[in-house]
DNA sequence: ATAAACTCTCCCCTTACTGGAAAGTAAAGG
DNA sequence: CCTTTACTTTCCAGTAAGGGGAGAGTTTAT
């Protein structure tokens, strides 16, 4: 398929997907003729999947090492699988802290309601919050 | 305290509170002889849940939106709650997508596991996986 | 056959910083 | 008190990860 067509399957701009294909991190074939890039069903998984990092700031280094997680044959499972549970845990503190900021947005929709708001010190609740 | 402490006790490089100050986020008081920054507790409290939020891809303007929830006393108490809402309903989103994620990882981790690594189809998981 | 829709490259713009230079300020040691 | 070290300031330039739009070629639809 095209690069619109492949760019919208995986929920990401044309100009994304042709700026991944130009620094390497998804090169799709690319017709000498008419210069047309060519996007395959795994194409589209992989930049899903880099869309979905991506969005939790993994960077483009960071994306290119997951995606080598299986793309790399010749590096022992044992490596990959090690690498794989390091990034999890990296998600994991994401995940935890994630939830903490949605519990300090909670707290303030809960605490501060009514439309007599008293001083609804979220700024409290900030600084009496997990001080990590 | 100065810009080097708040810094640190926020989490944030003081290159980065230097730029929220210049960009009127979180603007301490200046000293006119020096040119010092004064940085209180509050001030502290808002680098911090600014951090966080920026650590999800919230943008600026989304942190000045966060910010002014609970710094705007002029605004309805009714309009901060939806708002509020809003935004967690948005940080509810990002938690899914994020569990999504590492549960795509612990299946890579889990199935492609031993020294003897099969085919190791994350992309198939990849292509499996909710089609959002 | 021609218009609409899609693609290409190229270049500059944007956001949210980061690094480094040059200079002033503060704290600590001798 | 002086000096060295650490910290701070402004300013300017660079980076990451794209976005906008021009100008030109291609494909599809009517």
């Amino acid at each position: 398929m095209n690069i619109g067509k492949a760019a919208s399957k995986a929920g990401l701009s044309v100009k994304t997907v042709r700026y991944y294909a130009n620094i390497g991190m998804v090169a799709a074939y690319q017709d000498p003729q008419t210069g047309y890039r060519e996007y395959s069903n795994d194409d589209v998984a992989k930049l899903q999947f880099i869309g979905k990092a991506r969005r939790f700031n993994f960077s483009i280094e960071e994306c290119r090492e997951l995606l080598s997680l299986y793309q790399d044959k010749n590096r022992p499972s044992k490596e990959v699988k090690a690498l794989t549970l390091e990034k999890i845990a990296e998600i994991e503190e994401k995940l935890a802290e994630l939830q903490g900021l949605r519990d300090q947005l909670h707290h303030l929709a809960t605490h501060c309601q009514g439309d007599d708001r008293p001083d609804c010190p979220i700024l409290e609740a900030l600084s009496a919050s997990p001080d990590r």
